[in-house]
RNA sequence: GGGGGAUUAGCUCAGUUGGCUAGAGCGUUUGACUGGCAGUCAAAAGGUCAUCGGUUCGAUUCCGAUAUUCUCCA
């Protein structure tokens, strides 16, 4: 069976057992402080488990697209150097909600396994819950029973609290697990070592390949359980090592899930996969990461330098490096892989197919951009090798070397294989040491505690009510205390609320709760795992009191004239541009709006000049709000309406239309674009490889920008006695300006010229120097300066101070022919110390050229003198 | 969220006890050589040294804030 056939079966197996089949959740994950990706197929059920969602299907299976850089059984660093960790897998999974419980999960995994894809019994190995006193649970013995029906005592272990208890977190849903693990050595290794010595001890050919977790319990945040009333299944299967295991290799890359890009990558680097321990890792560790980078790309997730973009620029440059060290690429390469991955994936995930071009682009921008910092990175340690060589040194100080990682983001084995190749070597403990006291430095800045939630009456969902109100009457359903550096504050859940909390890009409402008469501030609202959570410094006097919500008004209708302004910007983009447009990124204020998007141009300011327009065109239109909440997803696609890659949607969305502009949207817009009133494009620009970011305005906020606009011109105008041709009237200024400068520059080389002459005449010999002491008539240090070097070049032997007054304050400047600095170890910057005493000031320089200021003019004609003194000794 | 850097010509970057009339390479323009192109040589143009404030006689340089950006950690 090849890979596609593979997946295939797994979910039409659950359809039959009458399981919902649903789409992968995007990579990225939205709305969860916790989370950045996607580590889990249980992750977009999330939700339903901590019970702030309803069940909307009992029985429901998919592959979910998995992204683990860190964690207890993965660590970035390690990828590619075993045959079966993974940055992105996929994730095969069955969940029962308060359905079918252990009995179905067990005896349908051995279904499939074993009645379906054929693995042979002897090769199975199941592990159950050994029981934990001190949280009082005991041995899964319901599991064990129903393992007993399959396996041979001998093939069932047991497990501790580590292996075998799954939890999602401190606190929330957890429960027993059973694991399916699976031996693929030859017979005779088999016979050696009984697998079941294997089981659980990082042996590359016994692996875990499915994992059946039985929900029961909730962990309290005092670490208490509790049984659940409704008991869930959750389950993951590794999809890579499911192939590897039914295509009977020994790798997951051996599997046609890798094997394509690994021979494209072969090919490009003239290497073949096999043949070298060293350039194999860097295949496996490429054919890795390309995945997780393009799929993140088209899940709305761009490299970037920053959070979960951050993490997927990282993912980008260890496979460069990767590349660069053991395969000898010193071009962009990884580029070049996309096509074969989305021709191999595109079937089962669309969207890689649709966005080829833009994750092609994106790569290649950043592997350029690394390739420099790896360029910089190399010189620089060239200079360190340098300095250490002159000081005979062979270790390097590992401070440098975490300066160059910590700084300019040069990786530590490239350091060492650098300096290795010049016989030098790093110190590695000192680099450890400040490793780690950046992370204490870390740690200790991110403390968050946040207090158990304190529930005063229970609830499921509180319930949005601010599409048809701004204000409504609430009762708090929990709060909880959240602690940070900054201060403390409160989250409080309620039971329907006006506030809109952030999301879509549209930022969190803010507002007051009332209660006769005394309000408290809402300064901001915000999602959290579905959940709609508002912020307030403090409680109110009674949290069980009924309040009413009040929703700033004001700003939430800046904010929805700028989202409805987004959607129109986004509807002429793609009128102006081309359909290719789409949506990128999003942020919507009560002050303007940011809209990011793919194109591989720069918008020219006559096509950004025809967007503005006809936004404003839209605007006038007047086209009054058409929203449906509850269109089923089927029929909205019919409508046309325009969906985001990497946003997860539901089986019901809202559809928001204005005239032709259709969007899939949860936001809060005006009842008609008239509202809007005006719309101003402030800027373009560009924020990654064929991304572009439009900023703008609308309402208030542009008028006052326009009026401000027309202010400015009008002032002009009257500033240039009322021309009937402003423009041209500035030109001819300009003109006037720059002839004038030129002559101004011409008289004043001139009159520098004369000044010039009259200077020469006042040379005097003293003691075989040309001397000459004077305060000029000159109001500009830089003329002076002039005039110093130019007598320098024309004069030999020449010694001069030249003083003037500038703005009630005086300027001395000393200036010593090259020679006689050299013969009469003369120093202008020592002698215009001496001299700047006598105006109160002080100074210094080079030694043929010093300059000095001083507070009192009055002295100069002393200091004059002074110098001649000096000379004459 | 915390730490460390960076911001100098169109681009890539130099520029240390604070004072060198701020430089290099590439690019641009012009000229010369050449039948033409490529090329070589010569010359020129191009800078609010990110912004604002402070220290100082004097700040690209030191200090502080802001903006942008890179990088590491969480």
């Amino acid at each position: 069976m090849d890979s596609k056939q593979i997946r295939e079966a797994f979910l039409e197996f659950f359809a039959s057992k009458s399981h919902q089949i649903v789409p992968s959740a995007p990579m990225v994950v939205k709305n969860d402080p916790t989370l950045m990706f996607t580590n889990a197929g249980m992750n977009q059920f999330k939700d339903i488990f901590l019970g702030n969602a309803p069940v909307k299907s009992p029985r429901i299976a998919d592959t979910q697209k998995c992204l683990r850089v860190s964690g207890k059984h993965n660590d970035l660093e390690e990828v590619g150097h075993d045959t079966y960790h993974h940055t992105m897998f996929e994730m095969l999974g069955n969940w029962s909600f308060g359905d079918y419980f252990k009995k179905e999960a067990i005896d349908w995994a051995w279904e499939l396994l074993v009645g379906k894809f054929n693995i042979p019994v002897d090769r199975l190995y199941a592990t159950v819950f050994e029981g934990d006193a001190k949280d009082g649970v005991l041995l899964d013995s319901e599991a064990l029973a129903l393992w007993k029906k399959y396996l041979p005592e001998s093939q069932i272990l047991f497990g501790n609290k580590k292996d075998n208890f799954w939890e999602m977190g401190d606190s929330g849903p957890c429960g027993p697990c059973s694991e399916i693990h699976v031996d693929i050595r030859n017979d005779d290794e088999r016979s050696a070592i009984p697998g079941r010595a294997l089981v659980n001890e990082s042996h590359p050919q016994v692996i875990e390949i499915w994992n059946l977790v039985f929900i029961q319990f909730n962990r309290k945040a005092n670490g208490q359980l509790e049984e659940l009333p409704a008991k869930h299944v959750d389950t993951g299967m590794g999809f890579e090592r499911l192939c590897m295991v039914l295509q009977k290799k020994q790798s997951n890359y051996d599997t046609d899930v890798f094997q394509p890009v690994i021979t494209e990558l072969g090919f490009l680097a003239g290497k073949k996969y096999g043949e070298d321990e060293k350039s194999d890792i860097a295949m496996r560790v490429i054919a890795d990461h390309i995945r997780a980078i393009a799929f993140a790309i088209t899940d709305g997730q761009l490299p970037s330098n920053n959070k979960a973009g951050y993490v997927i620029r990282r993912i980008l440059r260890r496979a460069v490096r990767y590349g660069y060290t053991f395969l000898g690429f010193r071009k962009p390469f990884m580029h070049q892989l996309i096509n074969v991955l989305a021709d191999q994936m595109g079937g089962a995930f669309p969207e890689l197919n649709k966005q080829r071009d833009l994750v092609t682009k994106v790569i290649r921008e950043e592997e350029d951009s690394f390739l420099r910092t790896l360029e910089t990175g190399i010189r620089m340690l060239e200079n360190i090798m340098g300095v250490a060589r002159k000081k005979s040194q062979t270790e390097i100080s590992g401070v440098v070397a975490f300066e160059l990682y910590d700084t300019y983001g040069f990786p530590l084995d490239l350091t060492e294989l650098i300096l290795r190749e010049e016989s030098f070597t790093v110190n590695r403990e000192e680099f450890e040491k400040a490793m780690e006291e950046q992370k204490n430095r870390s740690r200790n800045a991110t403390q968050l505690e946040t207090g158990d939630w304190i529930e005063i009456r229970p609830s499921l969902e509180s319930e949005f009510v601010g599409y048809d109100a701004l204000e409504s009457e609430l009762k708090i359903c929990r709060y909880r205390k959240v602690k940070d550096k900054k201060g403390e504050y409160f989250q409080l859940v309620f039971d329907k609320t006006p506030f809109y909390a952030e999301s879509g890009g549209q930022i969190g409402d803010t507002g007051w709760i009332e209660i006769e008469g005394v309000k408290l501030e809402i300064f901001d609202t915000v999602k959290e795992n579905g959940l709609t959570v508002h912020l307030a410094k403090t409680l109110p006097a009674d949290p069980s009191a009924t309040f009413t919500g009040l929703v700033n008004t004001s700003k939430q209708l800046s904010t929805a004239g700028n989202h409805t302004a987004t959607h129109l910007l986004y509807h002429a983009l793609r009128e102006v541009l081309g359909t290719h447009i789409e949506q990128k990124g999003s942020l919507v204020t009560p002050d303007s709006l940011r809209f990011d998007f793919s194109h591989f141009q720069k918008v020219s300011d006559e096509e950004l000049e025809q967007v503005e327009k006809r936004v404003n065109e839209l605007i006038r239109h007047n086209s009054a709000r058409d929203e449906r909440r509850e269109m089923p997803m089927a029929d909205a696609e019919k409508l046309g309406a325009i969906a985001l890659f990497g946003e997860k949607y539901g089986d019901k969305v809202r559809v928001i239309k204005f005239g032709d502009s259709i969007e899939l949207c949860g936001g809060i817009h005006v009842t008609a674009t008239g509202e809007i009133g005006q719309f101003v494009i402030i800027s373009e620009g560009s924020i990654s490889a064929g991304v572009r970011r439009i900023e703008a305005i609308s309402g208030e906020k542009a008028e006052a920008f326009l009026r401000h606009k027309m202010k400015t011109a009008k002032e002009l105008t009257t500033l240039l006695n009322n021309p009937s041709d402003l423009k041209g009237a500035v030109e001819q200024l300009l003109q006037k300006v720059s002839a004038l400068n030129s002559q101004m520059e011409a008289f004043k080389k001139e009159a520098a010229s004369g000044l010039k002459k009259e200077l020469l005449k006042q040379i005097t010999n003293v003691n075989g120097i040309n001397f000459l002491a004077s305060k000029l008539p000159v109001d500009d240090a830089g003329i002076i300066k002039d005039l110093a070097f130019q007598l320098n070049g024309e004069v030999d032997n020449l010694f001069l101070v030249f003083a003037a007054e500038i703005e009630g304050k005086a300027s001395v400047h000393v200036m010593i022919a090259d020679n006689l600095v050299r013969e009469r170890g003369l120093h202008a910057g020592n002698i215009i110390r001496e001299l700047a005493k006598l105006v109160d000031g002080g100074g210094g320089g080079q030694p043929f050229y010093a300059s000095a200021g001083g507070k009192n003019p009055n002295g100069i004609p002393g200091l004059l003198e002074k110098a001649k003194e000096m000379i004459s000794e």
